[in-house]
DNA sequence: CGATTAAATTGACCATGGTCATTTTAATAA
DNA sequence: TTATTAAAATGACCATGGTCAATTTAATCG
């Protein structure tokens, strides 16, 4: 028979994700060992794993809490009606999903998802940010010649683009804004 | 005194270099191994590392040998005029690009450079990709209103987004292809 | 309360990428 | 030709993520 979950187990797994964050609090997240989780959190090697899939899973999960966390503050300001105001309502999302070249490796590599059953907490912030995006545009003085869900596709899409430019040294005589905001002009605000 | 460098290196390094592909022919990128490709050229593990600075960055140099070998034959070929054949010129770049989640993950993690001494050849063949999208758009019958470059910047954005969303499982009802031709249509014939 | 059993934990062990002091090779100097 | 030395190659060793059979803990049963 199935039996419930112990105490003793969330409060582990609390220890783990605690552990987790203080090193990354310390020393960023490039810098996470599980080596080190596992000695702050005084629990063996092997009940990590018992707790995450693998170290980047772990990952996933704290990534995509903060995420969420931002997302939770730009939906509860009111949408944007200018694609500056657009592009100044998203620099904290911006801001943390390139906070470190890793941070956004991984985000990327968590963004999507091979099996319905793998979508993790980083994909499904990616689905929710592509729906406020589309919430902002239905009702905003923008081109209105394509369905919204392909506008806010498009938008993200411009959005990691510039964050993706921004990393490279080839590219980096300007800011990240000064990158998005001419994209997003031709994309939703195309002949004006 | 610098010495020139000897024909045993290049031999060593085609050796590696050939092991390594002979790998991938058979068992795909992903399953290469240090191991193996240093076992089949005959070298040590540590004469890998002197050839190449990890794992990756020989993981670079191929793939960007491949996307360059795409690149010259999708020159070669006429501008396309149409969304519909611009979306057809580029898949087979799509496909190689994708053809393993692996592939694809070291192509965008690659795909910048922290420094300018640092960029690599993937960096280098995201910088061509532009410029022949741009040639392209220079004088096909697409919009005006805004620069060539931005304009071949987009449909590189679009190209990223339609492969990133088309290895998840949310959304793999679509082809890459029909993914893509939506966002070039409303990218590049605004209002049409 | 024992006895039973499923869940949780453990840590020795493995896989694999990567390092570096040492040795070997070959190009130049004498 | 022999000596010198820079370049190349070596492989034992390390760092770190990840596995799994064995052990411990605690919920349930009689």
């Amino acid at each position: 028979m199935a039996r419930a979950v112990q105490k003793r187990t969330l409060e582990t797994r609390a220890r783990l994700i605690a552990a987790a964050e203080a090193v990354i609090a310390e020393k960023g997240f490039e810098a996470l060992r599980v080596e080190e989780v596992v000695l702050r959190a005084g629990t063996a090697k092997g009940t990590f794993f018992a707790h995450f899939k693998d170290k980047d899973a772990l990952m996933d999960l704290i990534l995509g809490a903060r995420i969420d966390a931002v997302l939770d503050k730009i939906e509860a300001a009111p949408p944007p009606k200018t694609v500056e105001v657009l592009a100044e309502a998203l620099a904290p999302l911006t801001d943390l999903m390139t906070c470190e070249r890793y941070v956004f490796d991984v985000i990327l590599r968590y963004s999507g998802a091979a099996a319905i059953d793998e979508i993790g907490p980083i994909a499904t912030t990616f689905g929710r940010q592509v729906e406020v995006f589309e919430a902002w545009l239905k009702d905003a003085p923008f081109r209105r010649d394509v369905p919204a869900d392909l506008l806010a596709e498009g938008v993200h899409a411009f959005m990691l683009q510039a964050m993706a430019t921004n990393f490279c040294a080839l590219h980096n005589a300007m800011s990240l804004r000064d990158r998005f905001v001419p994209y997003l002009k031709a994309w939703l605000l195309p002949m004006a």
